[in-house]
DNA sequence: AGCACGCCGACT
DNA sequence: GTCGGCGTGCTC
């Protein structure tokens, strides 16, 4: 049964979805798109009950706000609801859509999303539509004749309060809105006195539409309109030159030409074409465009690649669940090169040919753009693609295209999820075991978890792919809830790069200093660059220095947010939390002893870059992390440098692991892996595995054999030990193995607590009070609370919701820790609960 | 989310 | 008294 938050509403139920509503509904229940727990019941004036559909946006007032609500129900009788009247309802101001915006299937996706991980449900909606769809009114305030002369009245009396500032900045303005008021004033009282200054008639206000809607892009296009049509007015003897050659123009390029073309190519103005138009000899209509991602790029022959033995015994397992039409789920456990990608798409094939459409994840576009092009050489058109650096035009054209099914392959990242495809017949998730797949805001999903409890709800196939999956879906497959399917070898039996561990115990013993580079990894890049290959350095740590200690106290400088020590940066020159991303500049002395002596420990990949650079000056070294390509098109630049050999080295941090394709590169040295397996975080192991051997699949891609060195402390390690000996099912009975003997389960991963009752808030209201009850609970000090998410406490009426961010600190004890927190939140009176965010969804359906 | 309302403490 | 800072509760 579903551990269900919150009430599950009745729309699905009352067969509201299917396409035949009541026949006169006098009652919408909207939803809208804030941090509300309710539905909210609105009045349909007649005009729009004919037309009203469930999944269709309106416009509600809700408070002192209107907002765009959607229409998840429709009803004929009024429910009386907490001790609501009729004539508190208030009516839908407009109805936008007469045909749903959201389909049956996006309605009851999004309801599992919203129940499950407790978001609101107009939240969720809003995100499974495209930005630029809600229509948000701004009041804007301006000032009235009255308002003048006091404030000419004030100015005279040489008054300077607030009400004055106020009444002078919408003087100053034409429309001045209340956000623009706050931020010059800067005070919570703006409201009272714009309320005051409207109530004593000095200022009105009005309501304007805010923020930019997708519509749908229109290009101006004119065609030859035939003889008959003409006016007579203009003899073709009397034509100008401009017009002859106008028409000439229109005429050689077939009788219709965009508008624009039109003007350049016969290089007259808009009146000419005008004076043309009003003779009745051409004609300006309007057409819809679509703006397409790819915007007419060169597409590569589809190849279709030769299936080895275990490709083929994969798809025809796939095909054959396809064939079926009801869920199945499959894990694709496919080391790098062998050949997953072929099978998507022979899958996606069969699923289109089954009259079906297919949905892809992928962890992050931008880094697949090689395959998404190869999808669009192999289905054309039927293919609609959702990246983040899509405009909000290009992802309105796509999402329409799908909606009409004109498209019936979508690929995309997390949200694709909530594409609007009916009809689904394969869902793939690549990379399953990549962390983006889950959002860090509200609403809070997981987008892999979402497409298998839709891939469920729609009978369709789900295909989860990944070199090294996650322990929970390996988990899965073990106890025969997916189905493996196993591609253990290279196509074309290329073999992997070998990775051998250099035991930096060692490199101490002989320096008798911690060095941080070891003479087999300085050997290796010197070997490998005289020989003209490339290399690959990671670090798992952005910034200069990992902290900073005070030498004189011991002190180091916390994040006062979060727990986390802060991050050296020099070349923003200050102290970084990667937790919060808090700044603070970087202190002369000891903020708590005042010490003169601040020490920088640990080493950050800006200081590997400089290392390298001074150690090999001749070496052309970019550095890619996230400080680097907050911007995109300096991180393109530098991957596309690098991949026609303009740049010989790499530096950076496991974003370099992932995805691209360098054939050159022979070397990739990891300059420290245990920075990684010691974080906070119970699946640090399983993280260190993976970047190992995602690592390993991209050094000697080519031809040439390729290198891995991984410089650690703990060459013991069995997460490095098993990535090394590329043995993913020992590396997975040795953590199952470890994680039975914490006494949690394998698939707990992040944990919320949920807590109702009037003291509440003494228990989660700040991170400090958050610690101190965990603390309290944790004696034992294995595990520590690292602090709040951005939005970490979620108020729903009565009850607070907070998110424990990566708690198990050294991965230890962390159910533990949460049933005491659970114990400390009784005793101070309060009803706590555990909510499993990532729990096996299917299990919960 | 916004917004009102209420309480508190620190100022002019 | 005025100003600013929270906390709390409500929106059909």
């Amino acid at each position: 049964m579903p551990q269900s938050l919150l009430p599950v509403k009745a729309a699905i139920a009352n067969g509201n979805l299917e396409s035949n509503p009541s026949p006169s509904p006098e009652y919408a229940e909207v939803a809208v798109p804030l941090r509300v727990k309710h539905t909210y019941t609105y009045r349909l004036p007649v005009a729009y009950r004919q037309n009203a559909r469930v999944g269709a946006r309106v416009i509600v007032q809700f408070g002192r706000q209107q907002v765009t609500g959607y229409i998840v129900d429709l009803r004929e009788s009024f429910e009386t609801k907490s001790g609501l009247t009729d004539a508190d309802i208030k009516p839908v101001i407009d109805l936008l859509d007469d045909e749903p915006l959201l389909i049956p299937e996006i309605l009851t996706i999004v309801q599992w999303v919203a129940d499950y991980y407790a978001a609101p449900w107009g939240e969720v909606l809003k995100a499974a539509l495209p930005a630029g769809l809600n229509v948000a009114h701004e009041k804007v305030f301006r000032i009235t004749t009255l308002g003048h002369d006091e404030l000419e009245r004030m100015i005279e009396k040489g008054k300077t309060n607030l009400t004055c500032r106020v009444l002078q900045l919408i003087a100053e303005a034409e429309k001045v809105s209340m956000r623009l008021i706050e931020q010059q004033v800067t005070t919570r009282q703006a409201s009272r006195i714009v309320n005051e200054l409207e109530k004593a008639g000095y200022i009105a206000h009005e309501h304007t539409k805010r923020q930019e809607t997708a519509r749908t892009k229109q290009r101006k296009s004119v065609r030859l309109l035939p003889p008959e049509s003409r006016d007579g007015s203009l003899q073709l003897r009397t034509l100008t030159i401009n017009q002859k050659r106008t028409l000439d123009t229109l005429a050689n390029a077939g009788g219709t030409i965009s508008l624009a073309e039109l003007l350049t190519g016969a290089s007259v103005s808009a009146s000419t074409v005008r004076t043309l138009e009003k003779a009745k000899l051409l004609e300006v209509f309007t057409v819809d465009v679509r703006r397409d991602p790819f915007g007419g790029e060169a597409f590569p022959v589809p190849i279709d690649f030769e299936l080895n033995e275990e490709q083929t015994r994969s798809l025809t397992e796939i095909e054959a669940a396809i064939a079926a039409g009801s869920y199945a789920a499959f894990l694709l456990h496919g080391i790098t090169g062998s050949g997953k990608t072929e099978i998507y798409i022979r899958a996606m094939r069969a699923t289109l040919a089954r009259g079906k459409t297919a949905m892809m994840l992928v962890p992050e576009i931008a880094l697949t753009p090689v395959f998404s092009r190869r999808l669009r050489a192999c289905f054309g058109d039927q293919v609609a693609i959702f990246h983040s650096s899509l405009s909000v035009g290009e992802r309105y054209d796509e999402w329409g295209r799908l909606k009409r099914g004109e498209a019936r392959i979508v690929i995309g990242t997390r949200s694709a999820v909530f594409a609007p495809v009916s009809n689904l017949g394969l869902v793939v998730v690549d990379e399953e075991h990549e962390t983006s797949y889950r959002q860090h805001e509200s609403p809070y999903y997981h987008g892999r978890d979402t497409a298998i409890v839709r891939a469920r709800m729609e009978s369709a196939v789900v295909l989860l792919g990944s070199a090294t999956p996650s322990i929970e879906s390996y988990h899965n497959a073990h106890i025969g809830k997916y189905r493996y399917l196993h591609l253990p070898r290279r196509i074309g039996n290329r073999t992997l790069a070998t990775a051998t561990l250099v035991d930096m115990r060692k490199v101490f013993a002989v320096h008798q200093r911690s060095e941080v580079f070891s003479a087999e990894l300085l050997a290796e890049i010197e070997a490998t660059h005289a020989r003209g290959e490339q290399s690959i350095i990671l670090l798992n740590r952005r910034g200069f220095s990992s902290f900073v200690l005070c030498r004189s106290c011991g002190e180091s400088i916390h994040c006062p947010n979060c727990d986390v020590t802060l991050t050296f940066h020099r070349g923003a020159s200050a102290l970084v939390c990667h937790y919060c991303n808090h700044r603070q500049r970087t202190p002369m002395v000891c903020p708590t002893c005042s010490g003169k002596y601040i020490h920088y420990v640990g080493e950050g990949t800006e200081q590997i870059e400089d290392l390298l650079r001074n150690r090999f000056p001749t070496l052309r070294i970019a550095r890619l992390d996230r400080d680097t390509t907050s911007r995109r098109k300096l991180y393109e630049k530098v991957i596309s440098e690098f991949s026609v050999g303009e740049l010989d080295m790499l530096v950076g941090t496991q974003m370099l692991a992932k995805g691209h394709d360098f054939p050159n590169v022979t070397l990739v040295g990891v300059v420290s892996v245990d920075a990684g397996l010691s974080l906070p975080d119970f699946r640090s192991a399983e993280r260190t595995f993976q970047l190992i051997t995602q690592v390993a699949g991209r050094a000697g891609r080519g031809t040439r054999a390729g290198r891995v060195l991984i410089q650690t402390y703990h060459p013991d390690h069995y997460a490095l030990r098993h990535a090394c000996e590329q043995d993913y099912e020992g590396f997975y009975a040795e953590e199952m193995r470890y994680r039975k003997s914490l006494n949690y389960p394998p698939f707990v991963v992040l944990a919320s607590l949920l807590v109702r009752g009037k003291d509440a808030r003494t228990v989660l209201t700040t991170a400090a009070e958050m610690r101190t009850a965990l603390d309290k609970a944790n004696s034992n000090r294995e595990c520590r609370v690292l602090g709040p998410a951005p939005a970490p406490i979620a108020r729903l009426k009565g009850e607070y919701r907070r998110q424990i961010l990566v708690k198990a600190h050294s991965r230890a004890r962390l159910r533990d820790t949460i049933d005491k927190a659970i114990v400390a939140a009784t005793e101070r009176g309060c009803d706590a609960q555990m909510i499993n965010l990532e729990i096996d969804p299917v299990d919960l359906m």
